[in-house]
DNA sequence: CCTTGACTCTGACGCTACGTGAGAGTCGAT
DNA sequence: ATCGACTCTCACGTAGCGTCAGAGTCAAGG
């Protein structure tokens, strides 16, 4: 039976940890002295050295909560799921180191000519150009040299029809979901849509997938990306995939 | 001149960002129209993109507004720290990685069996193991070594007769602060002082090296060190530092 | 002129995981 | 009783915004 304090030395934390998971309930204290201490047991060590553990690999308090208050099989999976989180944090991280190294190279280059109007020339253009990273993790290898393939093929003005064509395009079926997904209307929609998705996939089945994959994750892309691609209605998805089952019946 | 939706469209950043920038004095609008709204022109596009560029590269806003308002020489420095900084979250990502590698072959290994109880136990002793890591940055491939090498002679009685002999010690040199560092009694502690850091060190030099540079960023240790090694009075280390110089004159 | 929808602004609370300080009670030794 | 060390709760703070409420602005249409 240990107090806060001894308790805390004995796992590294802090007592105001000790106050904090307690309030957010993720390790209480067994017991309480008549003064109101906090007093702990062997078996609260044993779960705060998990909580200790799980925190070093990453997981955050209400995932942790949740494992160890729910079924230990999904453990396997919480460390899964979490690996590949790790994975593309080190991604990023390696790609913010590879973009200092680019800018130190420059600074070095431009020693002794007007530096400030020259780093802020090369920072703004390194930053466009890895503007597209976060999309990596959906492409294959395959899918990712078939995208730059046609790379040169999107300028600016399509861009820019396409985009209002799927603004519109969204906005229709939006005021469309009233109606029979077998309909000749519905049909027309999602014959607009297939037509949308294969301008920029070229119809090519591994491009396809991955933009499928892409768009299914859409709540996880960056913010940024919220004004050039907003979320879809959940109802527009339904309908255009109930549309697209009913063309093939 | 752009208003805040358009101007925030063109950086990929959305209007509470600029609130939030503008808050904090790290991007002013140029000017605000008669009804309060902001007005940006393209050089504050240009900032904007820098601010976008280093944030990318994992600085903090306060870092960025000393950067951007302060001798641009300094950027190719911060830029060296952080990518050091970088370098230290990647190895920590990997180090975690690693422990989810192993508690999940673990896991494979002991399925079928009590998988509660085994995994609760498999977490806590991964979570010991990794403890030090965040030593290793102080240390040389050299200095690593040796202090491994000796690892055997530290038994859990001899560190808590020297944790304890470093608390008396401490508490004595913060009673004789007073003291002329040449004085016979500051000589004593000098001496016992050395002795305590040679006990852990054997001496060596590339082990002294290490442990100086691992002290003189104590403010950076992880917090759970706290209570096993707590922050020395800096004016203990002057005494020290003080005593020593006297004892070579 | 009024209405309407889209836009802007400020203020304030929220998120994650604690750190810190204030103020008050508890405990054991003197 | 005093004192020093300890415990507790409450509440504000950190970084970088997201979200919501409420109010004002703007331009187009009736």
């Amino acid at each position: 039976m240990y107090q806060a304090r001894e308790f805390a030395v004995l796992a590294g934390v802090t007592v105001r940890t000790l106050h904090h998971y307690d309030r957010v309930g993720l390790l209480k204290p067994s017991r309480r002295s008549g003064a109101g201490y906090r007093l702990y047991e062997d078996r609260d060590l044993e779960r705060l050295e998990q909580i200790v553990a799980l925190q070093f690999r990453g997981l955050e308090l209400r995932q942790i909560k949740e494992l160890l208050e729910g079924n230990p099989l999904r453990l396997a999976e919480a460390l899964r799921l979490q690996r590949r989180l790790l994975e593309e944090k080190k991604r990023m991280l390696e790609r913010a180191m590879s973009a200092i190294d680019e800018a130190e190279a420059e600074i070095a280059r431009g020693e002794g000519r007007e530096i400030s109007c020259a780093l802020r020339k090369i920072i703004g253009a390194n930053a466009m150009e890895n503007n597209h990273d976060w999309m990596e993790k959906y492409h294959t290898e395959e899918s990712r040299a078939k995208v730059e393939a046609r790379k040169h093929l999107w300028s600016p003005e399509l861009q820019e029809r396409v985009s209002r064509q799927w603004s519109e395009l969204i906005a229709e079926v939006e005021g469309a979901l009233g109606e029979d997904p077998a309909s000749d209307k519905a049909q027309a929609l999602a014959a607009r849509w297939k037509a949308l998705v294969e301008e920029f996939t070229g119809g090519d089945r591994d491009v396809t997938a991955s933009v499928g994959r892409m768009w299914q994750d859409r709540a996880n892309w960056p913010k940024q990306m919220d004004q050039k691609a907003p979320v879809i209605n959940p109802a527009v998805w339904s309908f255009i995939s109930r549309a697209q089952a009913a063309r093939k019946a």
